[in-house]
DNA sequence: ACCATCGGTGATAATAATGAACCGATAGAT
DNA sequence: ATCTATCGGTTCATTATTATCACCGATGGT
């Protein structure tokens, strides 16, 4: 079904950071003939997946996936159990919660919680964050198979500030240290002054299909804060695989029996 | 582009009560092949429009919409200004609050706001809501173009209550009203004992693209309710029409400049 | 032991998608 | 004022894709 696959790669050019496209722009980007795209274009305007512009002829976006996501939710809720642990996590710590749902092979920002406080870390919902930069990254890597953290990376390792590891095998020794230590810490490799801290969720299958995080300001990272986000996402990471029936895998589930430990 | 087409007709057969179907129950809804069917599903499943459950072999709808949903949100808002209309709606009137837009020719509940009292209307997000027998959909027929309108009542007008308009010159009837009105008012025509008062939403067109509405217990519903209801519904629909850019078409100005009248 | 149905597959026949050339319009450069 | 390049959009012969049917093993009720 390669028109199929077409369609979705039409699609999957809108971002955050680039919601409107014109014609030839889109058949450039994708690598269609203009003939194929505006074929592509009309037939998903038809369905309300694609919107265009009266004014500027540009196409977005359209309200299509709203309905198709509102079924979804209301029958496998997803997002609503991942805000009631965002809210909780983002209370508890009073920093930036977020978390992110793998989809089309990049981990989308799917909710934002912030604290109720002036100064706090910021992220877009709908952002998507590079595996290599971010702990959410490398804490779904950290516990993805071998062949599936090699097909993740298949990105150029942009800079996004001066910490961003840019080497292969800084990439590794950070999932490495993820790996050990049961969730990923990422000092100002995305954000600069901010120090993420991130956990994987897992799915029915034992595989990360997302993860859960704490965006923070680095001045702000005392050693008990620093213990308290990791038992908070610990905590809140096994809630929300459970309820959404995934299966936390062995090599994980030392983590959350030290958490029980450390409870009782 | 009939393979897209296909494949949005394959998507559109999940809905709120029949969220997981079987690959051959799935071939006979939609009139495809089997074999066909299973491509297509393939090809979605490998998107994350699709999801399998591993237990069943159903299929149901993916995550694959939510990022899109996101993207589409995160840079042209609509849900967030319908929930902060609704919100307003459901405290002014205290009765139930809800929303819908118009996509795949259905009216596709998009966010309901519940007041904070016991005895409340209740109504589902992802619920599809028939035209001829909901405010909603009177309000929304009432002020669409005649071709517009005779396209969306394709479907057998099922009763869902005694008080269901089931002959078409009682939906006129309805309809008319409502176009004289300004507003859809519905006694009991979906849900026994609940009345329902409905207002169009407009896109850039000036052709309606959904509606606003509030459902509250028929007994509770005294003149002076009634008339700040249909008040309230003029004033939100107003202003939510304004902030997504839509265009409030001549015959639907009336109404509001009378609701200016009333204000001054 | 039987029949019906399930999910899923593979080879050929029928159909649908492709893409170069072309249109009129618009905008900046000469 | 003219030339050139780009825009969004369209056409139709060529080509690649998708549809269909028969079939598989598995499951479950009779």
């Amino acid at each position: 079904m390669q028109t199929v696959d077409k369609a979705m790669k039409l699609l999957n050019q809108f971002s955050r950071h680039k919601p409107e496209i014109g014609l030839s722009e889109l058949a450039r980007m994708t690598g269609f003939d203009k003939a194929a795209t505006r074929r592509f274009l009309v037939a998903l305007q038809n369905h309300q997946f694609i919107e265009q512009n009266p004014d500027t002829k540009a196409y977005r976006l359209g309200l299509g996936f709203i309905h198709l996501a509102k079924v979804r939710e209301s029958t496998f809720p997803l997002e609503s159990i991942l805000h009631a642990a965002l809210d909780r996590l983002s209370v508890a710590t009073a920093e930036t919660a977020h978390a992110s749902l793998l989809i089309n092979d990049k981990l989308s920002t799917i909710g934002v919680s912030f604290p109720d406080r002036g100064n706090r870390a910021h992220l877009d919902v709908g952002e998507q964050l590079p595996f290599h930069a971010t702990a959410s990254g490398c804490a779904f890597l950290a516990f993805s198979s071998a062949e599936r953290q090699a097909s993740f990376l298949t990105d150029v390792m942009d800079s996004h500030t001066p910490n961003t590891p840019t080497r292969a095998d800084d990439l590794d020794n950070f999932i490495e240290e993820a790996r050990h230590n049961g969730y990923a810490r990422a000092h100002g490799s995305y954000c600069t002054e901010v120090t993420g801290t991130a956990v994987p969720l897992f799915g029915a299958d034992s595989q990360p299909i997302g993860s859960l995080a704490i965006a923070a300001p680095s001045s702000r990272l005392t050693d008990a804060l620093k213990q308290q986000i990791v038992e908070q996402l610990w905590a809140e990471s096994t809630q929300v695989t459970r309820a959404i029936g995934g299966q936390i895998p062995e090599s994980y589930q030392t983590f959350t029996n030290q958490l029980r430990g450390i409870a009782a």
